[in-house]
DNA sequence: CTGTGTGTTGAG
DNA sequence: TCAACACACAGG
């Protein structure tokens, strides 16, 4: 499948799969621009001493919360009690993991284990906060695997902007969210 | 047909 | 709770 979705993504890298013909195995050709972070998620280039490349063994995401899909391609997943919340799909191993972090902060809470979140912390506004909290789970799950988080949020921010004109307080419908009991 | 997502098991 | 594997179902 393809994202057509308006995936703002600051690196415009356009990683074109041939679907036509036979699958073939991702991840060859030197056509990156972007430079991988450390060490390279190659699948089965040199045979590392010991294991070789039989058994379509998938190689192992370096963060927590993604597992890696037989196209080659990264899937973001939290665990709730004893169910599999599915985040969604994604190319890059790192934007599955951006949005398990996401996740967990909205589930877990703001002491949830992150790998990006904690380190970078991007920003510590309370925006982020509360756009989580004006969301339930399921709402927060479906904007990460629409791929529309980021979307979202910047939305809600606009809205939240201060009322620089004229006063009032802008009304909006909030909630009514079906289903899923807040928290 | 391609690919996602779920079911299921094993480990920690 | 988390991750790896295998398979069935769904989408286009």
């Amino acid at each position: 499948m393809d994202q057509s979705c308006v995936d703002e993504s600051t690196t415009s890298d356009s990683i074109s799969i041939a679907p036509t013909s036979a699958s073939n195995l991702p991840v060859i050709k030197s056509s990156e621009s972007l430079c991988r972070v450390g060490s390279g998620s190659s699948v089965v280039f040199d045979y590392e001493g010991g294991v070789e490349a039989e058994s379509r063994k998938l190689p192992s995401s370096r963060f927590k919360g993604v597992v890696p899909q037989p196209n080659g391609r990264w899937g973001a997943q939290i665990y709730e009690k004893h169910q599999r919340v599915w985040l969604g799909t994604f190319n890059e191993e790192d934007e599955a993991a951006r949005a398990y972090d996401i996740a967990a902060q909205r589930f877990r809470g703001r002491d949830a284990v992150t790998n990006f979140k904690p380190l970078s912390e991007t920003e510590t506004d309370d925006t982020t906060t509360a756009f989580l909290n004006s969301h339930s789970k399921a709402e927060i799950v479906d904007m990460l695997r629409k791929h529309t988080y980021n979307d979202e949020l910047e939305q809600s921010r606009r809205n939240y902007s201060f009322n620089g004109n004229g006063r009032g307080l802008v009304k909006m419908a909030s909630s009514a969210q079906p289903g899923q009991t807040g928290v």
